[in-house]
DNA sequence: TAGTGCGGTTTCCAAAAGAAACTATAGCTT
DNA sequence: AAGCTATAGTTTCTTTTGGAAACCGCACTA
């Protein structure tokens, strides 16, 4: 039951679903832990999402993926390029264009990450609902209820 | 072209996918971009994927997500319950359990995070081997090519 | 000669995450 | 009765990360 990439969760345990893969994110020592959080990162889902409709250049990126800073896009840029899931081409030394794009296993990432946000941005209004009542029987006693 | 709950980004540009929602993620100031970073954040994620098969009480939790500190993760839970993704249910006063379970909204999200998940772990082969490529090329000198 | 846009890196400070200790409850053990 | 266990957190402190702004080199433009 050892020997494996760094998976630590009970596998026996049938409340785990069982992959095909060797890997395994919910443990701590698995490489899929740090790679899952470029894609899912604040800015990686983002980024990854922003790519899906061809090549977008560095500045052009920053614009759409409205908050980031220079520093971290180029910083998630990396991260997301060294596995693979986004690639840098250089176009010209001048005016200096750079382009991004998915890679195939980027478009495979992307397009889930595509479909959590659309179902995060479905669930908005239910989400902003719940928070008033929320808030409001929070404000009212939160250790009231049962 | 305002009015709306947020979204900055422009509309026009046919590069941006039509969603029927009002909520744009890639806004800055759009109420679902915190959300999305609730259900994408580092633990947010594992949390909800782990959560998928039924309930989970606070400590099992802490030992399925693998790494969580007890602090961010009540943190976490609370920001989930707030959104409406997760439940938090106290069963008994002794010896005091408290179980977590998705709302279904939450079953949405999670059902979408785990096929995100799913296919980073189907990645991971090409990521690993891709990172191969991609140090031992930069250790060759990362401005050499083209 | 100064200004522009591009693609970043550097610097510095604020915000967030992590580790460890602490709280409270209340049964069970000795 | 004293102390151990387990539950579910909160508090405190340190380390890591993120963000704002400035800076860089390039090469064209006014």
């Amino acid at each position: 039951m050892s020997g494996s990439i760094g998976r630590v969760a009970d596998k026996s345990d049938p409340v785990y679903k069982a992959d095909d893969t060797p890997f395994d994110v919910f443990s701590r020592t698995c490489p899929s832990r740090p790679v899952l959080e470029h894609v899912t990162g604040r800015w990686g889902s983002l980024v990854l999402a922003a790519l899906q409709n061809g090549p977008v250049r560095f500045n052009d990126l920053r614009r759409r993926v409205d908050g980031v800073s220079q520093k971290v896009l180029a910083q998630t840029l990396h991260a997301l390029e060294r596995d693979g899931f986004v690639n840098r081409h250089q176009l010209s030394v001048f005016p200096l264009r750079v382009e991004y794009t998915l890679t195939p296993p980027g478009q495979d990432v992307a397009a889930k990450l595509l479909e959590l946000i659309t179902q995060v941005e479905a669930s908005m209004d239910s989400v902003l609902a719940f928070r008033q009542d929320y808030d409001s029987n929070a404000a009212a006693g939160h250790t009231a209820r049962a």
